[in-house]
DNA sequence: AGCACGCCGACT
DNA sequence: GTCGGCGTGCTC
């Protein structure tokens, strides 16, 4: 290939072609925080190329080369044809992103205030975010400029006539310097070359001369050829040219051992069952052409034996099955242990039996295992899972899986709701009140609404499945706008906890517990059952102070508190990471009377084996489990029954049975309940809820003491006394009132600097800029106020709450009020960005 | 977001 | 005299 250089043909984009049948421009999505398309000419080497929507295209723009994605086609540009650059190339013979796709990315980066391009880019693998490894970028340095006007082809060394072709075609990008129209020679020059040639030749190539300009390679990205999965021009071989319009032996998604190698051991599986996916085109559109669903039929399902649903299952799976094939929302509204999974996979086989496939949104990476065991264990289906510990190739893989439609079931976190399938048929949302379903940085999109809008743009059934459902999908449910199912029982005999309040108003406590619940400890441990001791606070002690002047431990960088750990032994600020040596005297008096106030789960696991010298007990916090496989470890010990008392924080919570534990104790939800954040009640109460959730599977019924210094709290008394719906309906009493969602909208526009002042000075302009808004006539702004714990890793954090009854209204609103933002003029340092739907107020 | 251009301070 | 601070403006 390198001989080839010395025949390098480039060429200068061409000014407007007088014969064009008719002009093609590409409208491009460009990464970047720009909200517009950026228009550009095809690149002169793909003269016959299909432009779909959503293929990838290597474009320069500015001084940099990135990776773009076609929007549309249009045969007029605002701009002045001859300031149009051209594509450098085109890296998909077949989009990566279907229509339906872009719809839904397009969609969401509207609703959540997210430019295209990056909302575009961030729906696809890392890998495939990134210019291919065996594609060379050279970038040409400065240089006279070869040409000025004109569209005649010019050889790429000035004043020479060598010309250097890249065996399977070059190209150069020769752009406009200084807006005004003369080229200079500077540019990029992108090059692919085929595998055997990577590695011998580039480094030569990097030296190349070409009469008086020299080409050097920018950037080659040196990847093992065996890791690195072909992009389809290459399939037909090594000479052939990349960008011909003949795709046919260069689909990317075909079916070819040799580049779609097995997916790795434990992180997804091919079943035996599989089939043929050639009947099946990955790019067909919609499911309005499916097959029609067997009702009632269980193909798919390869164990029966045993899974009895009980008449509310039944109806449950019922009811989604009649509604296959047409977008219908389900609330699976059931308690722990009723058996949600068992009607997914009921579901689920019905899907895998026709042809069809499903996706199954989790909250966490720690529940994937699980489900992933359990679907697999029930139904002959091709499996695929996607979440943030796999490794980018095995993320490439499976992605490639699933929007291929090789997979049946891609079973995966948040980022898992933008993966094509091309035969969508199901998605299922559980565990759908998990805060993590929506992304709390940069493109802040919640899974479960998107998951909701994309059952919508496909048109199948979607179901949201909680034992403690969010007050925005109750109310949906009880607007009917969700089909409501219930699971009102647990399966086999277990009978539901029961949850008392106990009052510690003037207690003597020990170890955090009340002499009470001491007391309940001791009767279960002596009877031979086990314990579990909820506390929200890792480390030893919340507070460290200072006897004598009443100095306390604080973070130089946080409005919080240090926090002492014992274990290992460092003073720790939970938000920032910032650790320092435990004192032993008062850093500012000097005093050795330095003590903690206050306890975490490490302080309480050590007063625990005072309290209970013959009970073993284990803690199951973020700390404890660090260390790869402790957690398994922890969780097994506690279910084989080798520990007594299990202390731990919210992990405990998710997703893990403890058919031992009969009593479980709350040492302190005070905080919580009376947090600032609106939603902190609903949050307390989940937590509750999924923390008893934890007792008394078996015959023995479980028991949940909560303690607290607000017994008379309405919402407390509404969940001890009515259950979680009971306190749901009390507490949306309270939203409507307060005209809080779901009865209205919210926005958050947030700010942060290291200067405390700008950020509320630009909120100040930002408030005042709206209020000239027409759009901002049903709007309702609150603040500026600075954000909870205002100063985090040295920045100051301030808010503007945005409140609207109408989402329509808000939408409107924030479309316009986001333009205008853009062009206020950025005080050093600030960052802002608008947070829709916020579930944190900080 | 990058990246370049452009006009004012401390130093090879 | 230059290197470099980040303000401003643009990217098809």
């Amino acid at each position: 290939m390198i001989e080839n250089l010395s025949s390098l043909e480039v060429q200068r984009p061409a000014a407007a072609p007088e014969f064009v049948e008719a002009m093609v421009i590409l409208q491009v999505a460009i990464p970047a925080p720009l909200a517009t398309l950026f228009d550009y000419l095809p690149p002169l080497n793909a003269p016959s190329q299909q432009w779909t929507p959503g293929l990838r295209l290597l474009v320069p723009f500015g001084r940099r080369q990135l990776l773009g994605i076609l929007m549309g086609v249009t045969a007029h540009s605002d701009h002045a044809l001859a300031r149009l650059k051209r594509v450098d190339a085109v890296l998909d013979a077949v989009p990566l992103l279907t229509a339906l796709d872009l719809k839904l990315i397009a969609w969401a980066a509207g609703y959540y205030q997210q430019p295209l391009g990056e909302a575009l880019i961030s729906a696809l693998p890392t890998r495939l975010r990134k210019i291919p490894l065996n594609f060379a970028v050279a970038r040409i340095p400065p240089g006279p400029p070869f040409s000025k006007g004109g569209d005649e082809e010019v050889p790429f060394s000035k004043g020479g006539d060598e010309k250097v072709t890249f065996s399977n075609g070059g190209f150069c990008s020769p752009f406009s310097k200084g807006g005004r129209g003369d080229f200079s020679n500077e540019g990029f020059l992108a090059a692919s070359f085929s595998k055997g040639e990577h590695a011998a030749n580039a480094p030569a190539l990097s030296e190349k001369k070409l009469g008086k300009t020299s080409i050097f390679i920018k950037e080659i990205n040196h990847a093992p050829f065996d890791q690195s999965p072909q992009p389809p021009f290459f399939k037909g071989g090594l000479d052939a040219p990349p960008f011909e319009k003949d795709a046919s032996s260069s689909l990317p998604f075909e079916k070819d051992a040799s580049s779609s190698p097995p997916f790795e051991k434990g992180t997804s599986s091919y079943s035996p069952f599989e089939k043929d996916a050639s009947s099946y085109s990955p790019f067909e559109k919609g499911t309005s052409s499916s097959p029609p669903f067997e009702k009632g039929g269980s193909g798919g399902i390869c164990a029966t034996g045993g899974f009895i649903l009980n008449s509310d299952q039944q109806i449950a799976v019922t009811a989604i099955q009649a509604a296959l094939g047409t977008f219908q929302p389900f609330l699976l509204d059931g308690v722990t242990g009723s058996g949600k999974t068992e009607v997914y996979i009921r579901v689920l086989a019905q899907i895998i039996a026709a042809g069809q496939q499903a996706l199954v949104i989790v909250p966490e990476i720690g529940l994937t295992p699980q489900l992933q065991a359990r679907f697999s264990s029930r139904l002959s289906a091709t499996l695929t899972v996607l979440h943030s510990a796999l490794t980018p190739l095995t993320r490439e893989r499976n992605w490639q899986h699933a929007a291929s439609g090789n997979a049946s079931i891609l079973l995966g976190t948040r980022s898992a709701i933008f993966v094509p399938l091309p035969r969508l048929a199901l998605i299922v949302v559980d565990e759908e009140h998990d805060q993590s379903l929506k992304q709390q940085d940069g493109f802040r999109y919640s899974a479960r609404d998107v998951a909701v809008r994309r059952a919508q743009l496909v048109g199948c059934p979607i179901i949201l499945g909680s034992a403690t459902p969010t007050l925005e999908t109750l109310y949906n449910a009880q607007r009917g706008r969700y089909h409501w199912l219930h699971l009102p029982r647990r399966a086999g005999v277990a009978q539901p906890p029961t949850i008392t309040l106990l009052d510690i108003r003037n207690q003597r406590l020990r170890a955090g517990l009340s002499p009470h619940l001491r007391e309940q400890i001791a009767h279960e441990l002596a009877a031979g059952n086990q314990v579990l001791l909820f506390l929200n606070r890792r480390g030893y002690a919340p507070v460290l102070t200072c006897h004598a002047c009443g100095w306390i431990g604080g973070c130089p960088r946080c409005d919080a508190r240090l926090t002492l750990h014992l274990n290992p032994r460092r003073f720790w600020c939970h938000h920032c990471g910032f650790t320092r040596p435990v004192p032993t005297h008062c850093p500012s008096c000097k005093s050795a009377d330095l003590r903690m106030l206050g306890r975490g789960t490490e302080r309480v696991e050590e007063e625990l084996q005072t309290l209970f010298p013959d009970a073993t007990s284990a803690r199951i916090d973020s700390d404890s489990t660090r260390r790869k496989g402790e957690l398994e470890r922890l969780l097994d010990a506690a279910q084989r029954g080798a520990v007594q008392i299990l202390l731990g924080t919210q992990m405990l919570a998710k997703g893990h049975d403890f058919p031992g534990v009969t009593l479980v104790g709350i040492l302190d939800l005070d905080g919580v309940l009376y947090a600032t954040d609106f939603r902190a009640p609903e949050r307390a109460a989940q937590l509750i809820v999924q923390v008893a959730g934890r007792a008394g599977r078996a015959e023995r019924r479980g028991r949940v003491i909560l303690q607290t210094r607000h017994p008379e709290h309405p919402l407390l008394q509404a969940l001890v006394h009515k259950g979680y719906s009971g306190f749901a309906a009390a507490a949306l009493r309270e939203r409507q009132e307060t005209e809080f969602p779901p009865f209205t909208h919210l926005a958050l526009l947030r700010a942060d600097a290291t200067d405390e002042t700008v950020p509320l000075e630009f909120l100040r302009e930002a408030k005042r800029l709206a209020a000239q808004l027409p759009a901002s006539e049903h709007i309702v702004i609150l603040g500026p106020a600075p954000a909870p714990l205002a100063r985090r890793v040295g920045r100051h954090h301030a808010q503007l709450l945005v409140q609207c009854a109408e989402r329509m209204l808000l939408q409107r609103f924030l479309n316009q009020w986001g333009a205008m933002l853009q062009k206020v003029k950025r005080s050093k340092g600030l960052h802002w960005s608008v947070d829709v739907d916020p579930q944190e107020m900080f």
